[in-house]
Order: C-alpha cells, then sequence, then structure tokens
DNA sequence: TTTCAGTCAATATA
DNA sequence: TATATTGACTGAAA
C-alpha cells in the first residue's frame, strides 16, 4: 500500500487512478500533507524509535485500515473529487472567459490583501550541488560544527547562517533516517534467527552517529549518543514482548502504537482494558510472531556498517565526498528481500487484503521496477512491503477489537 | 541554547 | 499529475 504510493508514479501511467494518493490520504486519513506521507513511507522509522507524535500517524493509519469499509471511502471520496474536478474543468473551459474575468476578478483583490501576502513569502533556498557537496564535505569533518564553523561556512559560501545550521540539522537527522532504514534492511536480511545483540546494538549506535566517521569532532558527543542506552532497554523489551524482535520500522505501529502511545488521546475507554502490566495495551497476540518477517529483528548486523564507516573515515582524509559515498555504497551493497505483501493475509480479511492490495498494488510494480539505479528505491520498497505486510495482517486480524482504542 | 523529531510547503522529478 | 526531495519552522527535551 504504501509502497504503492511509491511505486506508483510509475504504475500510474498505464493505471492512472487505481490507487489512493498521498495527498488524499495524508490529508483525509493522516491530517499530514503529501510530502509529509512521503517521507513517512519512505522512511518509516523503527516504532521504538519513535515519539508519541511520530507514532500518530501510523496508529490512524492502524485504525483506519481496521475498517474495510475505509478503503471503499476513500476511493469513493476520490471519483468524487475526480468527477468535482473533470466538472470544474469542463465547465471552465467553456466559460474560460468568463474564467479569465473571474480571474481577473481575484486580480481585483491586487491592490489589497493578497498581494502583499505573496511578496512576503520568502523564497525558497535551493542550494547549488557544490554548495551541498561543500556542506558535505564540511559535515564529514565535523557534523557538529561549532557558531564559528557555521559562520564561516556561510561566508564561504554565500549562504545565511540559518541555513547552514538548518541544513547539518536536516542532513543530520536525514542521515539518521537512512540509517535506521538501513537497520531495518540488514536485519530482515540477516535475522532469519539471530536474536538482538546487545553489541551489536551498541556497535551500531556508534556508527549511527554516522559523525563518527569524522574525526572524532570534538567528542561535542551531541545528543547523538544518548539514544543507544534507553534503545537497548526498549528494544530488549520490545522483543520481549513482541518476541517478534527490536527495531521494527515504523509499523510495529498498530501495536505499540496502541500500546503505550496515546491511549488518552482518542481514547475510547475499552482501550484500557486491554493493558499489559505496565499498563499499556496490548497487542495482539498474533502479530508478534512471525519473527522472520519482522525487518528491524536485526540491527545486529550492523558491524558490517561500522567497518564501511572506518573505510570512509579514512577515505575522508583525501575526499571529502567520500563519507557521502561510502554511505551511498551501503545502499547499494545490499539486496532487498521483497516480502509478499499478501502472502500471509488470511482468509478472513482477504476482501480487505484484495482492496487494500488493488488499491495499492505495490507487489508486482515494486517487483518489476528494479534495475540500476533503484537500489535505494529497492530498498524502501522491501522495508515497506513489510511495513504494509504487517498493516495488512493487522487489519485483517479478527481479534481487531484489541486494537481498538 | 542547542539538538532533535516532526512537519510544512515549495519545488524537482518521473 | 503524483510522488520525492529538501530548506525551513515549531515545540519539546536536555
Amino acid at each position: 500500500w504504501l509502497t504503492s504510493l511509491k511505486s506508483s508514479r510509475r504504475a500510474r501511467k498505464g493505471a492512472p487512478n487505481s490507487a489512493l494518493g498521498q495527498r488524499l490520504f495524508g490529508e483525509t486519513i493522516l491530517g499530514l500533507t503529501q510530502g509529509s506521507v512521503s517521507d513517512l513511507l519512505a522512511r518509516p522509522k523503527p516504532w521504538h524509535k519513535l515519539s508519541l507524535k511520530g507514532r500518530e500517524p501510523f496508529v490512524r493509519m492502524q485504525l483506519w485500515l481496521n475498517d474495510p469499509n475505509n478503503v471503499e471511502k476513500l476511493m469513493d471520496m476520490k471519483r468524487m473529487e475526480k468527477k468535482a474536478y473533470m466538472k470544474r474543468r469542463h465547465s471552465s473551459v467553456s466559460d474560460s472567459q468568463s474564467c479569465e474575468s473571474s480571474s481577473a476578478g481575484i486580480d481585483y483583490s491586487q491592490g489589497a490583501s493578497p498581494q502583499p501576502q505573496h511578496q512576503l513569502k520568502k523564497p525558497r533556498v535551493v542550494l547549488a550541488p557544490e554548495e551541498k557537496e561543500a556542506l558535505k564535505r564540511a559535515y564529514q569533518q565535523k557534523p557538529y560544527p561549532s557558531p564559528k564553523t557555521i559562520e564561516e561556512l556561510a561566508t564561504q559560501l554565500n549562504l545565511k547562517t540559518s541555513t547552514v545550521i538548518n541544513w547539518f540539522h536536516n542532513y543530520r537527522s536525514r542521515i539518521r533516517r537512512e540509517l535506521f532504514i538501513e537497520e531495518i534492511q540488514a536485519g530482515s536480511q540477516s535475522q532469519a534467527g539471530s536474536s538482538d545483540s546487545p553489541s551489536a546494538r551498541s556497535s551500531r549506535a556508534a556508527h549511527s552517529s554516522e559523525g563518527d566517521s569524522c574525526d572524532g569532532v570534538d567528542a561535542e558527543g551531541p545528543p547523538d549518543g544518548k539514544p543507544s542506552g534507553p534503545e537497548a532497554d526498549e528494544f530488549s523489551n520490545a522483543a520481549a514482548k513482541s518476541q517478534g524482535g527490536p527495531a521494527e520500522p515504523a509499523f510495529e505501529a498498530g501495536e505499540e502504537a496502541l500500546r503505550g502511545a496515546r491511549p488518552s488521546e482518542r481514547a475510547e475507554p475499552e482501550s484500557l482494558e486491554d493493558t499489559d502490566d505496565e499498563g499499556r495495551l496490548r497487542a495482539p497476540r498474533q502479530s508478534s510472531p512471525p519473527a522472520p518477517q519482522r525487518p528491524g529483528d536485526a540491527l545486529e548486523t550492523l558491524p558490517n556498517s561500522a567497518t564501511e564507516g572506518d573505510a570512509s573515515t579514512s577515505a575522508a582524509s583525501t575526499s571529502v565526498l567520500t563519507g557521502e559515498s561510502s554511505y551511498k555504497s551501503k545502499e547499494s551493497s545490499e539486496k532487498i528481500s521483497s516480502v509478499p505483501s499478501t502472502s500471509s493475509t488470511p482468509a478472513s480479511g482477504s476482501q480487505k487484503a484484495n482492496s487494500l492490495q488493488s488499491l495499492f498494488g505495490f507487489s508486482e510494480a515494486a517487483s518489476s521496477r528494479n534495475t540500476r539505479d533503484s537500489s535505494l528505491r529497492k530498498k524502501k520498497a522491501a522495508n515497506l512491503n513489510n511495513i504494509i505486510h504487517r498493516l495488512e495482517k493487522a487489519a485483517s486480524r479478527e481479534e481487531a477489537v484489541e486494537w481498538e482504542f
């Protein structure tokens, strides 16, 4: 499903309206913009790393999926929208003149408020490739540059300091997320039976500071380090609870979402009944097991990436871009196991599953598109497939009751 | 004050 | 046209 939203870009050419769009789904169901939905789907974070707020959209998805009718409803909505659009278009063609005049009519307001607003709008900064490269280079050397460094960079690149600061913030957090994904991918591959090993995790944590690849960086030992501790605990908890495994990408969702996440908000009282001893909502039992399918299961494969990190570190001294490229190389290095999203869809849920699949039918799309440039895509797809798979499973689960809020 | 997570929204891309 | 990317912003935590 989620994946389809990604793959559909191409698929769509053949089947224009076969899927729900990110925009519609995001705005209608999740209360998010299209960009956010895309981001969310393309780079889901491990569930345990999501904040309460971060879990919210996934909980919404889960709840939404719990009602098979919802998909239909949304499709209807989409159809209606399209109809309305066509209608509008049609009529606007026929009275284009009047339209023009009406748009001119809008212009009437020119003198008034709208215009000034337009003027107030800051143009979006678009960094040139060279600028990005330079920033990346700087990042390699210092992921957490001092204000002074930032100042210098800004001057050198002729950018605002705030732009440089923002760039570093964004870059750090986005790289971090990519790493999460890699972990998940690695996990889904190597996980087969490998149980989580704390040591592996810690090595991961070390690696994940990708800055690590950068010369120590005054050990400003930024907040980055902080996740590692709690993570482990959380991790083992999750593992214990769901015996599935750790860092499951956001969509352990339903489960934990419904558990700790936010009983209060959309709170339907019953939800509270089904809680574990920690007062959290209990996850549906079956959701836990299919170990082999839990992508996040194996953060432990990270040692490898640590090696890569080393490589980049050493290389970094010669080329600032190395870090980046090594980072990319990681992507290409892995093979994706595309999870058959429907494989385990229980018959009971077939209707919904089918609708979902036809709605978003990504598996074919995902498998058909591959090739060179798509290694990243594939990774994402595999990851998302996994999410979707669980989502679907959860959605078609009979005792969804337990998931209710 | 700084960092981060999450998000928006403009823009790029297919 | 739909999705992906990314600079900027907000609010929370430390």
